[in-house]
Order: structure tokens, then sequence, then C-alpha cells
DNA sequence: GGCTTATGCGCAG
DNA sequence: TGCGCCTAAGCCA
């Protein structure tokens, strides 16, 4: 299930796979079954990832766009892959390695122009080697949103999703209704560290923890944890929702 | 087996 | 702001 890390991780871990090969494309489902035609058996050139966005290279007019959604999955291993069922929305195979997309609320076939348009409208992705973080700073610093909804916007900052939210402002002890313009420089900066520190671990270890050892073996701070003791504080973690989603925070560890 | 919830986002209004 | 997407996992009976 996918933030920025889970996205990053299926890149790579795709590009290992197919990358440079060619590669059989097919579908189960109506939906892309012509786009899966169409690059069926050319070469993967190459696989990168943008926020929560995935980039698959055929030819410059031939890029298969991925976007798992909230219900995506990717599915992965060597040959022999499982038999095709269901509503299996792409699968891409060589002779050694396999890899079944499903659920994903996109997944079609874009030119270069139309990447582009897609890569314009997103924010600075923490993961990426040369991501600014002013971009994102310039956006946040003048707006009245809560920063806990600043966090999740897409065009603000690309890849960050509800977990990292909740746990990064806890872990710089954030409030999340804090409005972006009363941040201060300083303590952006040191989110925009966390941030990508805890993206990249989530890359590595492929799934988000966020505590500190002495803290305990469980992987969250504040997510999913509404009505329970604070790690530091003991005070009852608070939930209500922002941006459409869960916000989960400590009124004590989190002022403002 | 059914029900609820979910790490997301585009769209209507 | 609320809905729909249409999958998987966790929980309950």
């Amino acid at each position: 299930m996918p933030e920025g890390h889970t996205i990053h991780r299926l890149a790579a871990d795709h590009k290992c796979r197919f990358g440079g090969r060619a590669v059989a494309a097919s579908s189960l489902q109506g939906r892309f079954a012509a786009g899966a035609a169409s690059i069926d058996g050319h070469v993967l050139v190459d696989v990168s990832a943008y926020g929560k966005h995935l980039f698959y290279s055929f030819t410059e007019a031939q890029i298969v766009h991925v976007h798992l959604g909230l219900y995506g999955t990717f599915a992965s291993g060597r040959q022999p892959a499982p038999q095709p069922r269901g509503a299996l929305r792409l699968r891409l195979a060589t002779r050694t390695d396999w890899a079944d997309l499903r659920g994903a609320t996109a997944c079609e076939l874009l030119n270069r122009a139309e990447r582009a348009a897609i890569l314009a409208r997103l924010g600075p992705d923490p993961l990426r080697r040369r991501a600014d973080a002013e971009l994102a700073w310039a956006r946040l610093s003048v707006s009245r949103r809560p920063i806990g909804a600043l966090l999740m916007d897409q065009s603000v900052l690309a890849g960050v999703g509800n977990v990292f939210r909740a746990e990064t402002l806890f872990r710089r002890g954030i409030g999340p209704h804090r409005p972006g313009r009363e941040l201060a420089h300083a303590q952006w900066d040191a989110l925009w560290v966390e941030l990508r520190s805890l993206l990249r671990a989530g890359v590595r270890a492929g799934r988000i923890v966020t505590t500190r050892r002495e803290h305990g073996p469980e992987p969250y701070y504040v997510y999913r944890r509404a009505g329970q003791p604070c790690r530091i504080c003991a005070s009852a973690v608070r939930s209500e929702p922002m941006a459409g989603r869960t916000l989960y925070w400590c009124p004590s560890c989190q002022p403002g």
C-alpha cells in the first residue's frame, strides 16, 4: 500500500527485473487490453518514480503511467508466474520474471508531453536526489491552510501520504492545525529532513517505521492510535478528518 | 461468509 | 465537501 516509499521501491524492483529487456505485456481487463497489446514485446527502456506515480518508458510515445491509488497492488516474482486470474490489469513478463498489477487508479499509455503535464503539477519529491525543498516552502509559507493538509497536497510535496503526515509532524512536535504561513523556515527545513530520512528508511525496509528504538517495537507514534496513550507523554492520541483522511496527533507533544 | 476499513485521487457541485 | 472507484486485509459471527 502506497506512499512514496512503496512507489520508489517498486520502480527499483521493476527496473531490475525488466529494464533493458523485451517485455511481454498482457491484460485480462478490457480497460488496458489495448494498451498492453501496443507495448507487448517492446524493450522497457526505463522505470521511474515521482511521488506516487510510476512511469514505464518503452518509446517516446509509449510510456505506461501507473498510479496505485488506495487499492492498487503490484505482485512480482521469478518464473513460473501464477495462472492469470480475475481483474488482472497488467502483467509484465520475461522468461525469468513477472509482475502483476491489480486495482490501480491509473494504468494508461502516455506520450512525453502528457507525462510532463503530470510532473508539472507535482511538488518536489523528497526521495529524488535533486528535489528542491524551497519549492515546497514557497507554497507552504504563504498558505493559510493547515500544515497537516499541505503535507498531503501533492502539488506542494510529492509522495507524502497519511502515515508520513501524522508521523513526521509528531516527530517534529508540530501541531497539524498550524497554518503553513505560521511555520518558521527552520521548522520547515527540519520537517523536510525528517520526511526525507523516514521515506528513505521506508524504501530500504519496505515498510514504514517511525519510532525510535527506545520507544518500543511498534512502528508508529500516533497513526491509527486514536484514544491510546502517547508513547512519550501518555496523553490520549486524538483523531479527526483533515484533507479527506483521518489525521492523528498528540495534543500535548504537538502544541498549536 | 459478510462487514468495515484503508498508506489516494479526480470529479461534481 | 462528499462520492466513487472496485482490491485486500482484518475483524466478527
